[in-house]
DNA sequence: ACATTAATTATGT
DNA sequence: ACATAATTAATGT
């Protein structure tokens, strides 16, 4: 019933949209165009799911613009933001980790658009393209280090650090240099950072504010920016309990 | 050192 | 006007 279900049959995608992933970034122009025509070209809205957490995995994705939440639901309905997409990169790729459902749902954030491929292609791709498999796997191996790293985040350091991190990180992946520091590029509420490192939105809200207070961060109501990066990346770190 | 509850205010459509 | 986001204080574990 909503109205964001252009489903474009890729129509002259320039092959310099996928030279420079790494997954793709072996190919050669004619099997760039090969994999292009095979590709799905669709816009979404902000917020809105480009699948969800046990549903068939029938394609998996390549974010060309704006921002992917990878989340999973507790039991009841609370939210756990497991990663950020970035543009240029994969996602949904369950088959590449012998998953026939996906194992979490991808939500935008942003308007955002993207490219899909039946998840039948992805045996062919690893099989035909020399590379392919290479390069996504190493792709796949940075994220689950990222994920481990998150892990010992959650279950070691205090409430403090762990915002400072989740947001060293947005700001690595979706920072934008603004007059005043380096603004975090999409909305983000207190509620998502809550639910990226397991605390409350009451919590963050309480923190950012002090840090607003002391000049670290500014925000506005969905935007987050941080003027002090180094004093954050200092937060961020265990501090010696003895 | 943090969550929970609840009341209050601000902000975007 | 309405819903969603953010702040703040009080209280609980």
């Amino acid at each position: 019933m909503d109205s964001n279900t252009n489903l474009k049959p890729t129509q002259r995608l320039d092959e310099s949209l996928l030279s420079h992933i790494p997954a793709f970034s072996r190919l050669q122009k004619a099997q760039l165009r090969e994999v292009l025509d095979q590709a799905t070209c669709k816009r979404y809205d902000a917020g809105v799911a480009v699948f969800d957490e046990g549903a068939q995995a029938d394609r998996f994705y390549m974010l060309l613009d704006g921002v992917i939440e990878v989340m999973r639901i507790g039991p009841l309905g609370e939210r756990v933001i497991s990663l950020h997409i970035p543009p240029g990169q994969l996602f949904g790729i369950a088959k590449a980790l012998g998953h026939v459902t996906y194992p979490a749902s991808a939500i935008t954030t942003v308007e955002s658009i993207g490219l899909s491929w039946p998840t039948i292609l992805w045996d062919e791709y690893v099989a035909k393209y020399e590379g392919f498999a290479t390069e996504s796997y190493k792709t796949v191996g940075a994220r689950v280090n990222e994920m481990n790293a998150h892990i010992m985040e959650l279950a070691t350091l205090h409430v403090e650090q762990r915002i400072a991190n989740a947001l060293l990180r947005l700001t690595n992946q979706a920072g934008h240099k603004v007059a005043t520091g380096i603004e975090i590029n999409f909305p983000l509420t207190r509620q998502d950072l809550s639910d990226m490192t397991g605390t409350t939105l009451h919590t963050v809200s309480r923190l950012l504010s002090a840090w607003q207070r002391v000049g670290l961060v500014t925000s506005k109501r969905k935007r987050i920016t941080i003027c002090r990066p180094h004093q954050l990346v200092e937060l961020s770190q265990a501090k010696p309990s003895y």
